[in-house]
DNA sequence: TTGTTATTGCAACTAAGTTGCAAATAGAGT
DNA sequence: ACTCTATTTGCAACTTAGTTGCAATAACAA
Protein backbone atom coordinates (compact mmCIF):
# COMPACT_ATOMS: atom_id res chain seq x y z
CA UNK A 1 0.00 0.00 0.00
CA UNK A 2 1.65 3.48 -0.93
CA UNK A 3 2.30 6.44 1.43
CA UNK A 4 -0.33 8.28 0.37
CA UNK A 5 -3.16 5.64 1.21
CA UNK A 6 -2.44 5.12 4.59
CA UNK A 7 -2.37 8.86 4.69
CA UNK A 8 -5.90 8.92 3.33
CA UNK A 9 -6.85 6.61 5.66
CA UNK A 10 -5.91 8.97 8.21
CA UNK A 11 -7.40 11.56 6.92
CA UNK A 12 -10.77 9.74 6.77
CA UNK A 13 -11.12 9.64 9.99
CA UNK A 14 -10.32 12.76 10.90
CA UNK A 15 -6.69 11.89 12.36
CA UNK A 16 -3.57 14.32 11.53
CA UNK A 17 -0.98 12.63 9.60
CA UNK A 18 1.89 11.97 11.61
CA UNK A 19 5.17 9.88 10.90
CA UNK A 20 4.48 7.60 14.14
CA UNK A 21 0.79 7.18 12.76
CA UNK A 22 2.13 6.61 9.30
CA UNK A 23 4.50 3.70 10.56
CA UNK A 24 2.04 2.12 13.25
CA UNK A 25 -0.60 2.01 10.51
CA UNK A 26 1.62 0.28 7.69
CA UNK A 27 2.52 -2.21 9.66
CA UNK A 28 -0.96 -3.28 11.05
CA UNK A 29 -2.32 -3.17 7.13
CA UNK A 30 0.54 -4.99 5.78
CA UNK A 31 -0.21 -8.12 8.46
CA UNK A 32 -3.01 -10.73 7.58
CA UNK A 33 -3.05 -11.32 11.47
CA UNK A 34 -3.58 -9.56 14.85
CA UNK A 35 -0.17 -7.94 15.80
CA UNK A 36 0.56 -7.36 19.42
CA UNK A 37 2.39 -4.23 20.79
CA UNK A 38 5.61 -5.97 21.19
CA UNK A 39 5.23 -7.66 17.68
CA UNK A 40 4.73 -3.76 15.84
CA UNK A 41 7.76 -2.66 18.46
CA UNK A 42 9.79 -5.67 16.13
CA UNK A 43 8.46 -5.07 12.70
CA UNK A 44 9.36 -1.21 13.27
CA UNK A 45 13.13 -1.79 14.00
CA UNK A 46 15.42 1.34 13.93
CA UNK A 47 12.76 3.93 13.97
CA UNK A 48 11.88 2.93 17.44
CA UNK A 49 8.69 4.72 18.43
CA UNK A 50 8.45 5.08 21.95
CA UNK A 51 6.07 2.48 24.44
CA UNK A 52 3.86 5.19 25.46
CA UNK A 53 2.79 6.40 22.12
CA UNK A 54 2.36 3.22 20.73
CA UNK A 55 -0.35 2.36 23.13
CA UNK A 56 -1.66 5.26 22.40
CA UNK A 57 -1.77 5.45 18.96
CA UNK A 58 -3.17 1.84 18.89
CA UNK A 59 -6.17 3.18 21.67
CA UNK A 60 -6.59 6.16 18.94
CA UNK A 61 -6.73 3.92 15.71
CA UNK A 62 -9.36 1.72 18.17
CA UNK A 63 -11.42 4.43 19.16
CA UNK A 64 -11.86 5.63 15.66
CA UNK A 65 -12.34 2.05 14.47
CA UNK A 66 -9.52 1.55 12.08
CA UNK A 67 -8.62 -1.35 14.09
CA UNK A 68 -10.25 -3.34 16.57
CA UNK A 69 -8.29 -4.88 19.78
CA UNK A 70 -8.51 -8.82 20.62
CA UNK A 71 -7.53 -9.68 24.02
CA UNK A 72 -5.48 -13.00 23.94
CA UNK A 73 -5.59 -15.97 26.44
CA UNK A 74 -2.51 -14.91 27.88
CA UNK A 75 -4.00 -11.46 28.65
CA UNK A 76 -2.37 -9.32 25.89
CA UNK A 77 -3.98 -7.35 23.44
CA UNK A 78 -3.50 -7.98 19.76
CA UNK A 79 -4.20 -5.16 17.25
CA UNK A 80 -5.77 -6.12 13.54
CA UNK A 81 -6.94 -3.60 10.92
CA UNK A 82 -9.85 -4.65 9.14
CA UNK A 83 -9.82 -4.09 5.54
CA UNK A 84 -12.33 -4.50 2.67
CA UNK A 85 -11.23 -6.37 -0.44
CA UNK A 86 -10.96 -2.72 -1.55
CA UNK A 87 -8.06 -1.76 1.66
CA UNK A 88 -10.67 0.81 2.94
CA UNK A 89 -11.28 0.05 6.59
CA UNK A 90 -14.54 -0.80 8.02
CA UNK A 91 -15.84 -0.79 11.67
CA UNK A 92 -17.28 -4.40 12.18
CA UNK A 93 -18.96 -5.16 15.78
CA UNK A 94 -19.56 -8.80 14.76
CA UNK A 95 -16.82 -10.93 13.86
CA UNK A 96 -14.80 -14.19 14.15
CA UNK A 97 -11.41 -14.76 15.25
CA UNK A 98 -9.62 -17.95 14.65
CA UNK A 99 -6.82 -18.20 16.75
CA UNK A 100 -3.97 -21.08 15.19
CA UNK A 101 -2.92 -23.53 18.13
CA UNK A 102 0.25 -24.44 15.96
CA UNK A 103 1.79 -20.68 15.60
CA UNK A 104 -0.49 -18.88 17.78
CA UNK A 105 -1.63 -16.29 15.06
CA UNK A 106 -4.66 -14.59 15.16
CA UNK A 107 -6.74 -14.01 11.99
CA UNK A 108 -10.47 -12.50 11.83
CA UNK A 109 -13.11 -11.83 9.73
CA UNK A 110 -17.04 -10.92 9.63
CA UNK A 111 -19.64 -13.32 10.42
CA UNK A 112 -22.51 -13.92 7.96
CA UNK A 113 -26.18 -12.60 9.58
CA UNK A 114 -27.28 -15.93 9.10
CA UNK A 115 -24.94 -17.44 11.88
CA UNK A 116 -25.32 -14.36 14.05
CA UNK A 117 -29.01 -15.13 14.23
CA UNK A 118 -28.52 -18.58 15.10
CA UNK A 119 -26.16 -17.27 18.04
CA UNK A 120 -28.13 -14.57 19.16
CA UNK A 121 -31.18 -16.54 20.51
CA UNK A 122 -29.33 -18.97 22.44
CA UNK A 123 -31.17 -18.01 25.94
CA UNK A 124 -34.37 -15.97 27.00
CA UNK A 125 -33.85 -13.21 28.67
CA UNK A 126 -30.38 -12.07 27.43
CA UNK A 127 -30.38 -9.17 25.03
CA UNK A 128 -27.33 -9.39 22.57
CA UNK A 129 -26.07 -6.50 21.36
CA UNK A 130 -22.82 -7.46 20.28
CA UNK A 131 -20.66 -10.92 20.01
CA UNK A 132 -17.48 -12.48 19.35
CA UNK A 133 -16.57 -15.75 17.80
CA UNK A 134 -13.06 -17.45 19.38
CA UNK A 135 -12.37 -20.48 17.08
CA UNK A 136 -9.33 -22.39 17.91
CA UNK A 137 -7.56 -24.41 15.88
CA UNK A 138 -5.19 -25.00 13.08
CA UNK A 139 -4.87 -22.51 10.42
CA UNK A 140 -4.07 -23.50 6.87
CA UNK A 141 -0.10 -22.80 6.91
CA UNK A 142 0.33 -25.08 9.78
CA UNK A 143 -1.56 -27.95 8.53
CA UNK B 1 -23.98 -27.15 48.20
CA UNK B 2 -23.40 -29.53 51.26
CA UNK B 3 -19.87 -28.80 52.37
CA UNK B 4 -18.95 -32.68 52.07
CA UNK B 5 -20.53 -32.63 47.86
CA UNK B 6 -17.65 -29.64 47.38
CA UNK B 7 -15.20 -32.21 49.06
CA UNK B 8 -16.47 -35.09 46.36
CA UNK B 9 -15.60 -32.81 43.70
CA UNK B 10 -12.37 -32.48 44.73
CA UNK B 11 -12.03 -35.72 45.49
CA UNK B 12 -13.44 -36.72 42.30
CA UNK B 13 -10.48 -34.29 40.52
CA UNK B 14 -7.78 -36.26 42.35
CA UNK B 15 -7.44 -33.33 44.76
CA UNK B 16 -6.69 -32.88 47.79
CA UNK B 17 -9.09 -31.96 50.16
CA UNK B 18 -7.97 -28.81 51.92
CA UNK B 19 -9.67 -25.36 53.49
CA UNK B 20 -8.25 -23.48 50.98
CA UNK B 21 -9.84 -25.21 48.30
CA UNK B 22 -13.40 -25.91 49.84
CA UNK B 23 -13.17 -22.20 50.72
CA UNK B 24 -12.60 -21.19 46.89
CA UNK B 25 -14.86 -24.00 45.14
CA UNK B 26 -17.84 -22.87 47.37
CA UNK B 27 -17.70 -19.54 46.08
CA UNK B 28 -17.45 -21.19 42.61
CA UNK B 29 -20.36 -23.36 43.46
CA UNK B 30 -22.39 -20.54 44.89
CA UNK B 31 -21.86 -18.66 41.61
CA UNK B 32 -24.26 -18.19 38.61
CA UNK B 33 -21.41 -15.69 36.91
CA UNK B 34 -17.89 -15.68 36.16
CA UNK B 35 -15.37 -14.05 39.09
CA UNK B 36 -12.24 -12.29 39.03
CA UNK B 37 -9.94 -12.88 41.61
CA UNK B 38 -10.75 -9.86 43.09
CA UNK B 39 -14.43 -11.06 43.40
CA UNK B 40 -13.63 -14.31 44.70
CA UNK B 41 -10.93 -12.48 47.84
CA UNK B 42 -14.16 -10.11 48.60
CA UNK B 43 -16.83 -12.64 48.96
CA UNK B 44 -14.39 -14.74 50.94
CA UNK B 45 -14.05 -11.71 53.62
CA UNK B 46 -12.79 -12.90 56.98
CA UNK B 47 -11.30 -16.46 55.91
CA UNK B 48 -8.50 -14.21 54.00
CA UNK B 49 -6.84 -16.77 51.54
CA UNK B 50 -2.76 -15.76 50.47
CA UNK B 51 -3.46 -13.98 46.28
CA UNK B 52 -0.18 -16.02 45.26
CA UNK B 53 -2.40 -19.62 46.48
CA UNK B 54 -5.83 -18.46 45.45
CA UNK B 55 -4.26 -17.70 41.95
CA UNK B 56 -2.78 -21.21 42.31
CA UNK B 57 -5.60 -22.63 43.26
CA UNK B 58 -7.44 -21.50 40.62
CA UNK B 59 -5.17 -22.69 37.64
CA UNK B 60 -5.34 -25.78 39.55
CA UNK B 61 -8.90 -26.22 39.66
CA UNK B 62 -8.57 -24.54 35.66
CA UNK B 63 -6.10 -27.60 35.29
CA UNK B 64 -8.69 -30.50 36.17
CA UNK B 65 -11.42 -29.00 34.38
CA UNK B 66 -13.34 -28.39 37.17
CA UNK B 67 -13.24 -24.52 36.10
CA UNK B 68 -12.82 -22.28 33.41
CA UNK B 69 -10.89 -19.19 32.73
CA UNK B 70 -12.24 -16.12 30.60
CA UNK B 71 -9.85 -13.31 29.35
CA UNK B 72 -12.15 -10.55 29.90
CA UNK B 73 -11.89 -7.27 27.51
CA UNK B 74 -10.17 -5.05 30.64
CA UNK B 75 -7.52 -7.73 30.97
CA UNK B 76 -8.74 -9.72 33.91
CA UNK B 77 -9.45 -13.68 34.42
CA UNK B 78 -12.83 -14.51 35.67
CA UNK B 79 -13.17 -18.31 37.05
CA UNK B 80 -16.44 -20.12 36.50
CA UNK B 81 -17.42 -23.76 37.31
CA UNK B 82 -18.97 -25.53 34.46
CA UNK B 83 -21.93 -27.67 36.28
CA UNK B 84 -24.59 -30.19 34.64
CA UNK B 85 -28.06 -30.12 36.13
CA UNK B 86 -26.86 -32.89 39.05
CA UNK B 87 -24.61 -30.25 39.75
CA UNK B 88 -21.56 -32.13 39.01
CA UNK B 89 -18.82 -29.99 36.80
CA UNK B 90 -17.90 -30.82 33.78
CA UNK B 91 -15.48 -29.74 31.56
CA UNK B 92 -16.60 -27.93 28.41
CA UNK B 93 -14.89 -27.23 25.37
CA UNK B 94 -17.62 -25.35 23.14
CA UNK B 95 -19.24 -22.53 25.69
CA UNK B 96 -20.55 -19.27 25.07
CA UNK B 97 -19.58 -16.32 27.47
CA UNK B 98 -22.36 -13.39 27.73
CA UNK B 99 -21.27 -10.13 29.18
CA UNK B 100 -23.41 -7.78 30.75
CA UNK B 101 -22.78 -4.19 29.30
CA UNK B 102 -24.39 -2.60 32.02
CA UNK B 103 -23.45 -5.03 35.33
CA UNK B 104 -20.32 -6.07 33.55
CA UNK B 105 -21.02 -10.12 35.03
CA UNK B 106 -20.31 -12.28 32.79
CA UNK B 107 -22.84 -15.62 32.36
CA UNK B 108 -21.40 -18.78 30.65
CA UNK B 109 -23.61 -21.34 29.00
CA UNK B 110 -22.67 -24.59 27.08
CA UNK B 111 -23.95 -24.21 23.25
CA UNK B 112 -25.77 -26.58 20.80
CA UNK B 113 -24.14 -29.29 18.54
CA UNK B 114 -26.39 -27.28 16.11
CA UNK B 115 -25.07 -23.58 16.38
CA UNK B 116 -21.91 -25.03 16.25
CA UNK B 117 -21.46 -26.68 13.24
CA UNK B 118 -22.80 -23.49 11.56
CA UNK B 119 -19.75 -21.87 12.86
CA UNK B 120 -17.26 -24.38 12.26
CA UNK B 121 -17.65 -24.02 8.59
CA UNK B 122 -17.06 -20.48 8.67
CA UNK B 123 -13.63 -20.70 6.29
CA UNK B 124 -12.27 -22.89 3.93
CA UNK B 125 -8.32 -24.35 5.39
CA UNK B 126 -9.46 -23.82 8.98
CA UNK B 127 -9.62 -26.78 11.16
CA UNK B 128 -11.75 -25.44 14.44
CA UNK B 129 -11.01 -28.05 17.06
CA UNK B 130 -12.36 -25.84 20.18
CA UNK B 131 -14.25 -22.60 20.13
CA UNK B 132 -16.39 -19.53 22.33
CA UNK B 133 -18.75 -17.64 21.89
CA UNK B 134 -18.63 -13.80 23.49
CA UNK B 135 -22.28 -12.49 23.28
CA UNK B 136 -22.05 -8.71 24.85
CA UNK B 137 -25.56 -7.40 25.22
CA UNK B 138 -27.95 -6.79 28.53
CA UNK B 139 -28.41 -9.50 31.11
CA UNK B 140 -32.18 -10.09 32.37
CA UNK B 141 -31.61 -8.52 35.45
CA UNK B 142 -30.57 -5.28 34.17
CA UNK B 143 -33.48 -5.20 31.44
C1' DT C 1 1.76 -42.21 64.47
C1' DT C 2 5.01 -41.27 61.20
C1' DG C 3 6.88 -39.94 56.71
C1' DT C 4 6.53 -38.21 52.20
C1' DT C 5 4.68 -35.21 49.02
C1' DA C 6 1.62 -31.61 47.87
C1' DT C 7 -0.02 -27.25 49.52
C1' DT C 8 0.28 -22.80 51.64
C1' DG C 9 2.12 -18.14 52.87
C1' DC C 10 5.41 -14.59 52.50
C1' DA C 11 8.62 -11.44 50.16
C1' DA C 12 10.46 -9.99 46.22
C1' DC C 13 9.97 -9.69 41.44
C1' DT C 14 8.14 -9.20 36.44
C1' DA C 15 5.74 -7.29 32.75
C1' DA C 16 1.79 -4.81 30.56
C1' DG C 17 -0.09 -0.84 30.49
C1' DT C 18 -1.11 4.13 32.52
C1' DT C 19 -0.46 9.01 34.23
C1' DG C 20 1.45 13.59 34.33
C1' DC C 21 3.96 16.87 32.19
C1' DA C 22 7.08 19.35 29.27
C1' DA C 23 8.88 19.58 24.47
C1' DA C 24 7.89 19.11 19.67
C1' DT C 25 5.03 19.37 15.52
C1' DA C 26 0.80 19.21 12.19
C1' DG C 27 -1.86 22.00 9.80
C1' DA C 28 -5.09 26.09 9.71
C1' DG C 29 -5.09 30.97 9.07
C1' DT C 30 -2.60 34.89 7.46
C1' DA D 1 6.49 31.01 3.70
C1' DC D 2 5.41 32.39 8.80
C1' DT D 3 2.98 32.22 13.03
C1' DC D 4 -0.08 30.33 16.34
C1' DT D 5 -2.62 26.85 18.82
C1' DA D 6 -4.19 22.40 19.71
C1' DT D 7 -2.67 17.89 19.24
C1' DT D 8 0.86 14.58 19.49
C1' DT D 9 5.10 12.73 21.24
C1' DG D 10 8.70 11.19 24.60
C1' DC D 11 10.31 10.53 29.11
C1' DA D 12 10.13 9.19 33.99
C1' DA D 13 7.64 7.43 37.44
C1' DC D 14 3.84 4.72 38.75
C1' DT D 15 0.08 1.06 39.01
C1' DT D 16 -1.70 -3.44 39.04
C1' DA D 17 -2.26 -8.39 37.83
C1' DG D 18 0.05 -12.11 38.17
C1' DT D 19 4.64 -15.04 38.98
C1' DT D 20 8.84 -17.13 41.23
C1' DG D 21 11.55 -19.06 44.91
C1' DC D 22 11.65 -20.91 49.18
C1' DA D 23 10.68 -22.28 53.79
C1' DA D 24 6.85 -23.78 56.80
C1' DT D 25 2.79 -26.49 57.09
C1' DA D 26 -0.72 -29.99 56.38
C1' DA D 27 -3.08 -34.02 53.82
C1' DC D 28 -3.32 -38.69 53.69
C1' DA D 29 -1.25 -43.30 52.84
C1' DA D 30 1.24 -46.82 55.17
Amino acid sequence: MLHSEISDILKKFDLKVTPVRITVLNVLVNSDVALSHADITDKIGDETIDKVTLYRTLNTFNEKGIIHKVATEDRNWLYAIMLESNKIPVSEHDHAHFICNACEKIFCFPVSEHTQSGIASIREGFKVIEQEIRLHGICPTCQ
